[in-house]
DNA sequence: ACAAAAGTGTTGACATTACACCCATGC
DNA sequence: GCATGGGTGTAATGTCAACACTTTTGT
């Protein structure tokens, strides 16, 4: 049991939204304090003594965005010796998701200065976390194929557009849209909902639907793979 | 900066190797101090101020055991505030891959007590180990359906044979060995080898195979979906 | 009427499943 | 020659990719 070992911990989130007109977004900070003073970081920080991982993310998340996560997993620890200047302090990444409909930022809710930059389209950042959103969209990119995920981020009902936009924009290449709806039908996972958009900007409405989670449930049970997107 | 934060961090390796003949088997260090004195452990320890995460989970293993693995990769991080009883210690859990030629243990090689154990008959285990192990098995059988983790395991030349039986305990499902063989062999991966296997214990010498790593990345550059097991 | 986005069906290519017999070797 | 595991083909089915026109709405 060393005494000697002095690393600190903190609890950091790639925090996503997504939608069509804007693509992938991540919600930043702004640093107020060295090191990397007036850079971009992601919202996180020193975890406490007693604190679990997540709830130190869903604090953090709060204090400095004002903000609510609907989805969060932790998906790697970032531990490379010289990451930080003030001395060894590890980094325990997560991937936040949120809906768009939840995800407008009210000035002065948080502590900080909080942003939504496109992820394509990053600001200065602080430490390695350029690396760390990269990490995050790839680790999507795997876990989206098979994993009901995407349905975090859109609002409690959607036109299937904005379903296959999402796979569109995350896997950088178009799709066909018959296809699509063809799929994503026949797996069963969308219940049709009795309204249609409201207010599209152009063109036919939409029909809506929601993510029919016990459905999904059950394909898991009987061992059905279930792969979303090819 | 909290003067008072106070976590230490453990890098530990749920080190796995596989034989036809005994299934997947782990590698358990018994505890020679407390807490959990005698109880049986995975290899791993507090990580060096100055260490990479990977580097002192390789020299814990090499010190605990004598063995080098030949795969290494991170998973998760354990942060449960009450694993474990000397206070807050994070545990970032490695799965580390080792082919059953360089996997025996040479007695007095490690520092400890060291024994390689059925996954599926595990001893009295310290901490959260047991859940590590879980976490880790469940991880694998997400990656290993398409990254060539599973070469990791075999020996240089093995036979399909060896190939499928390494799913099949995996996903504990019968596999038919005509399809496996056709889809393994479509894919390209395999090249055939010189020899045959010399000493069958029985029947007919297997055909000798080889991971073709350069094929394997030629079809990722080029986008081509690799799925090595359905 | 025009612009914009939504909805929809068929076909050919390919991949997956299910299934049974012969082959090479050691004893 | 017998026991053991290795090697192989075909037919039916299901899945995926490619492809274009019509519908509904707002302006």
């Amino acid at each position: 049991m060393p005494v000697h070992q002095h690393i600190r911990v903190t609890s950091d989130a790639v925090v996503l939204r997504f939608t069509a007109k804007d693509g992938f977004m991540v919600l930043l900070s702004k640093r107020s304090i060295p090191p990397h003073i007036f850079k971009w970081g992601l919202p996180g920080g020193f975890v406490r003594n007693e604190e679990p991982l997540e709830a130190a993310v869903h604090r953090e998340i709060r204090d400095e965005t004002g903000l609510r996560a609907d989805y969060l997993e932790q998906f790697r620890t970032f531990g490379a010796p010289e990451r930080d200047p003030r001395g060894r302090v590890l980094c325990v990444a997560h991937i936040a998701l949120i809906r768009p409909s939840a995800s407008r930022l009210i000035p002065g809710a948080g502590n900080k200065e909080a942003k939504w930059y496109p992820v394509r389209e990053l600001p200065q950042m602080a430490f390695d976390h350029a690396d760390v959103i990269a990490a995050a969209l790839e680790h999507l990119r795997v876990r989206l194929r098979n994993e009901p995920l995407a349905f975090e981020m859109l609002d409690a009902k959607f036109p299937v557009s904005e379903l296959e936009k999402l796979y569109e924009w995350l896997y950088d290449r178009p799709v066909d849209r018959r296809n699509f709806q063809k799929k994503i039908h026949n797996l069963g996972l969308l219940s049709a909902e009795q309204e249609k958009l409201k207010h599209p900007l152009q063109g036919r409405p939409a029909q809506l639907y929601s993510f029919n989670r016990q459905k999904f449930s059950e394909l898991r049970e009987k061992g059905t793979p279930v792969e979303i997107f090819a």
